[in-house]
DNA sequence: TTGACAACTTACTAACTAGTAAGTAAAATC
DNA sequence: GATTTTACTTACTAGTTAGTAAGTTGTCAA
């Protein structure tokens, strides 16, 4: 019996990576196993069914960005650097191997994924638009942001475009993707 | 035999359907043959390999596309209408079904379709942007738009946002869809 | 030292996948 | 009226899928 340490954060760590890359339907259980040097059943072992994994990895991700963004490290930040951070989050995922945001891959293929996932695609959705949400607001009341509308619907837009952004890039390369980067805080940030 | 009038293009129109529902890995040639009452040799007799007929859907609805811009009625419309008529393009997804743009839904699994696919999704995409561009350009230059920046990164932006708008509408709803839409002609029409 | 448990492997199933080859019947062409 | 072509069906293959059941082995606690 070979050992590996930390099997089940190394199999949360390759399914986020695939899901990111090849979406829901795109990857299986021997794609995990053969990466890691395992048999299938030893996935199942950790994660009965797909969707336990697939929940397990949003689950983990929701986690982290609640970690984030209640970290003093993010909350000390100016209102355009608190955005500048939010932007990397997008920035670093184009450039690990041009994956995609977990919200936009399982959204693209919403209607054939479980129910139980669905559900917690959209709590992670809710929980990005707050905090952008709330962030906007505070940097327009504080003069360091300008636009029109209500901030719920300026950061539904924001969102919006990063997302599409992410996967635009995959067709058109990472320079259209930073050119739409530069024009959204362009619209943002002068008055 | 049972013959279905324009099996071809009956086939066209569910793997479009289909593309935008599912993505190109949750869709099978069963679930086209079914929906027809056809055998799955049937589909693969007009279209020998999944492929060729995702192709064939992204080709005919490039062609769909320029035919739209072409005419004259769209030509002839102010910058405005314009621009609005290319929303409802979207809009008109998002009430059928909550269907996603084909551009987004085969973006996001780009790196687990086929090569000659991946080709025509890029393709559509920089037509759909060019012709957003343009439009862009001439809009702000008769004082009909008000945007910072180039035309060209405006336009992705826009089509960024309209793109991970109808995903984020599957996890979010319809209304979230029409809030980013009202807000993206927030930015751009008032001064 | 024993026995329980964790973390696997082996071996399997049933369903589905894209794709093919050969046959058939109606319709169009000659 | 004969022949070819079109649009299928039947029957199949080889590979992949998620998922399960039973067995194995190293580790650790009592």
């Amino acid at each position: 019996m070979v050992k590996i340490e930390n099997s089940k954060r190394t199999i949360l760590n390759l399914a986020e990576s695939l899901l990111q890359d090849k979406g829901f339907n795109g990857f299986s259980y021997a794609h995990i196993a053969s990466e890691l040097g395992v048999k299938n059943a030893a996935i199942h072992y950790h994660f009965p069914t797909k969707e336990d994994l697939s929940i397990a990895v949003i689950q983990r991700y929701r986690d982290r960005f609640k970690l984030w963004i209640n970290n003093s490290r993010v909350k000390g930040l100016s209102h355009e650097a608190k955005l500048d951070w939010f932007f990397t989050i997008y920035t670093d995922m184009r450039a690990d191997k041009g994956k995609v945001c977990l919200v936009g891959s399982m959204e693209a293929e919403f209607n054939s994924i479980p129910e139980g996932l669905q559900g917690e695609v959209q709590a992670l959705h809710k929980e990005l638009l707050a905090w952008l949400q709330s962030t906007l607001a505070e940097g327009r009341d504080a003069g360091a942001f300008s636009f029109k509308g209500e901030p719920a619907d300026k950061a539904a837009v924001i969102l919006s475009t990063l997302q599409g952004a992410l996967q635009m890039a995959r067709a058109l390369g990472t320079k259209k993707f930073r050119d739409v980067i530069a024009q959204v805080k362009l619209d943002l940030l002068s008055p």
